[in-house]
DNA sequence: GGCCCAACGTTGGTCGTACCAACGTAAGGC
DNA sequence: GCCTTACGTTGGTACGACCAACGTTGGGCC
């Protein structure tokens, strides 16, 4: 008998969408950011260097509203990306206030390497689902993040 | 122009299953938080409740166990519910290393009216879906989750 | 040209969820 | 009876998310 096995959760939280999703996310959560700190990274550094691959050189008021990330937080996780060569930080010459941002080759190579862990670990995620179904997945969440990202802008 | 609109979220994170539950789980728990902070508790004392109430008294290892709770957490959770009196701890006359852990009536009662909060939750979270897309959405994620129960604990 | 407001980067906090290690105590298997 | 296991508890960590405040800089408006 293990001794953490999990028992039976409440119905009350079984049937609730939100347990569901919450705890799916925790999961998700779990596997992503052992799959990252292996690598000595956590979930902020990847979606800063995917912008900054994506988009090219921007202020850290624009990553932060492209990664959902705050302001504050933004600053923190490029002095790590800093510290690690990954990005680097220049004063924006046609706007004194802004940092103009770029990812550095080694940034580039981070993020691929970033890349392949994230993709096994989407693997590991959808396992029990079929094609068809994590399309079906994938569509319903989107709709739900678009509905929830318009509420929150209007 | 809304200075705090949203941008586009990078291409490679938008198409991750991962990035989107994440994301509405993080909206998610922000609808929960909000409803339970109104009522001066959060997210681990209506699970705690909601198991002693479905399953009557228990020890805490138990409702950790039951609840997805860290065994030190539900300490912590557990004094402030006894605080508020909606809970108290007894020693166990069967097994003196354990608490026998019961709901109050006031105990009862608050859970009532946070199971109202959590219910509209419930439906400004999914408004955008129709019946059978819920029941698809909450299908796929309960697989998802009965899956990654089973691995951890085997 | 000057004022005022808005945006920017930064500092320094808070909260909730989730873990982990260690301790003393008590129970149970052998 | 010994040894292993479970229990409650303390204290600490990590991460994502958020908020308030400050000084600096830009831009719109009169």
């Amino acid at each position: 008998m293990d001794s953490t096995a999990r028992a039976a959760a409440p119905a009350r939280l079984r049937q609730q969408p939100s347990w569901l999703l919450t705890q799916v996310a925790a999961d998700v959560h779990r596997l992503v950011s052992e799959a990252f700190a292996a690598a000595g990274r956590r979930g902020y550094h990847y979606r800063l260097l995917a912008a900054l691959a994506e988009f090219g050189p921007a202020s850290q008021a624009d990553l932060g509203r492209r990664c959902g990330i705050d302001r504050s937080d933004v600053v923190a996780a490029l002095n790590e990306l800093a510290a690690a060569g990954l990005v680097a930080r220049r004063p924006d010459p046609a706007d004194r206030r802004r940092n103009a941002v770029v990812i550095t080759a080694a940034g580039e190579a981070d993020l691929g390497r970033l890349d392949g862990r994230l993709a096994d670990v989407q693997e590991e995620l959808l396992a029990p689902l079929a094609a068809a179904e994590r399309d079906q997945l994938v569509g319903l969440l989107a709709r739900l993040l678009d509905h929830h990202d318009r509420r929150r802008t209007s």
